[in-house]
DNA sequence: AATGAATGAGCCTTCATTCAT
DNA sequence: CATGAATGAAGGCTCATTCAT
């Protein structure tokens, strides 16, 4: 056995790394600032990883996967009924859960917005959550079919651009906001909330 | 004598920079890349511009004030009634003009992501815009009471998350959302504005 | 203008730059090390140099155009008969040019001798001088046809191998044969001339 | 117990290190790359070897060691006459030797061109080679006298510079000769003998 | 005999910025 | 206004080497 463990300290420089990609971006993050960060050598980045690419592909990849791992765990209520109450816990959940993940969405969207990046893990993972969603409507009404490819990219890009992106601007943007209008947290969320519910969430009732 | 005006040479730059800046982000843009492309020397630069934040800012300003423009010009027309066809013809004309001016929107909007970032400029982009259809509204309906601090700000929250962000976050990853799921653009179109009325114009009728 | 001229300063790093390469190798002499030796700061020879690669390719040019110059402005004595006296004081002559161009014949041949290094500009130089020889061979006695390209090809491999290289190693193994041996510069200049007379010359001759 | 026979690894180090350095060089051959290409773990070729350097060592000694033996397992076949005919074959093994020792006379070279680099195993490896031939020339003709160190040296730069050099470079740059002057090997080969029958070999006759 | 982890120095290169002209 | 030259710091990455197991 080496000196210390890898897989911990792989962990450590990715917790690190995905906290400082996240405040700075991808360029405004260098390998050294990482590397002090998470206490360890600068060479030793590039023994675990490829290269910095390598590196913030492998915090996207996490995600998918945890994303994956929740989505095949989730139970389905069969028989709930579908109330404007239910979703909106359900909906605070969901930006509860973004929020503790704040980092690595914001570098998801960070990456997806450049020319250049990649905005595949952005839209992997919404796909994922929104698929998951989606398979439970259909059990619930059979409204949505999904083997109709037209049908189900609508739903995708419905859910995406009025249901996803929503949530994680608010959680992105928040505490600037907040910031900028001298406003209260709590009563921020709040009115997010209600007009989530008369927006998006009003699609999913009837 | 100067060699050109070098009015137009600010101009350029800023144009050239704009356009790098929105691809690449602020610090994947080297000011060498900018000179280049606009074809003038690296110095120039620095005779035109305090230094490259001065750059971004200078960029952001500019939108900030053509935005003002846009605002004080507009008229509006008193007596209109309001239906979801006028909306939705104005929504289109709302991402045309997105479309237009998307590199400086992905400018502002990766910005404000970064956690030093600054937040402002996209903020007060959207108040300027969103405060004149308040005013519009106002006017109309007597609804909104822009004197109440505290209406106006859910106002501004519901316009910005549900309203804002989903339009340009349409427009700045359209492209990247019909590579990624294989569809057209145009009907992309169609799907997202169809979305967009039933859930925030909605709130805009009734 | 300029704080201080561009050329002497692009000079004076090829200058190093050749001495150092032929000291150490390509890998072995770093952008560092020229730079301290040439007196600039590091980033100035990537102003002046797109890259390493560019360095070397330019000094290998540098004496490839020398020679070329060289070549052309060579007179040739029509009517002098050719004996072994003549010959011998011109290889004198070209030893000693050698002896100069040490450090780039050297680093040329190390390049040449990598399987993934460049060889044509070793070939490149011998070829123009070995041309111009046969030029003037060809001139006095019509004993070799230049046109036939299997002729041609014949003779610039007798005098590479069995001409250049005897002389470039001699100029560039000497001092280390001597140390090795323990020998006298001067008598192994005489003995080589004496053994390249009895071979590669002779061959010049009847 | 150890996984494999020490042995056998060490050799295949040896082996593929060897192959390395003569495409790249000294420099230009990482530890890295020599481990993965050996396929075994780059701290062992420190169990084998001290450092860097002592593999390059070693691969030079190995050889040193092999011409030894070589030199002193060959029969001088006392009563041969020494014709042209019996010269041209002789020298056609020899290249073809140097040809299966590509690699490390090329490493040999590289070093000893180099101006801190060591010569002593090139010129060491040739004097043990053209000792063997004197030694025979000495028995059938008694022409040379390797006690007089004055004659000695003077032979051993004679063959040295106009016999061991040209073959060496020839074998080491056919390849890239025939590439450049786009030309065909065999014929190129045939070429340089008829050549080098003409100047060195000319030497050993009479 | 062999491995995986770790280190520290150094390398090539880029970049924001300055300055003399 | 405009340019070419120059700087110093930093960035990404490689490498020889060590060490615990």
């Amino acid at each position: 056995m080496p000196k210390t463990d890898g897989y911990k300290t792989r962990e450590k420089i990715l917790g690190v790394a995905e906290k400082l990609f996240s405040e700075e971006g991808f360029n405004g993050t260098s390998i050294e600032k990482i590397a002090r960060a998470a206490g360890v050598n600068k060479g030793l980045i590039y023994y675990h990883f490829k290269d910095k690419k390598d590196l913030v592909v492998s915090i996207l990849k996490s995600i998918i996967s945890e994303i994956d791992q929740m989505v095949s765990r989730s139970v389905i209520e069969e028989d709930s009924e579908i109330d404007s109450e239910k979703l909106q816990s359900k909906i605070r959940m969901e930006i509860e859960y973004c929020q503790q993940r704040k980092r690595i969405i914001s570098l998801m969207l960070m990456e997806a917005l450049k020319s250049g990046g990649e905005s595949e893990y952005l839209f992997k993972c919404a796909e994922m959550i929104m698929q998951q969603e989606m398979d439970g409507i259909k059990r619930k009404m059979g409204t949505v079919d999904a083997e109709d490819r037209e049908e189900r990219h609508r739903y995708l890009l419905h859910e995406f651009f009025t249901g996803f992106m929503p949530i994680i601007s608010f959680v992105l943007l928040q505490e600037k906001w907040c910031d900028y209008f001298g406003c209260d947290r709590d009563k921020t969320l709040d009115y997010f909330i209600d007009s989530f519910t008369r927006t998006h969430l009003n699609t999913h009732l009837d």
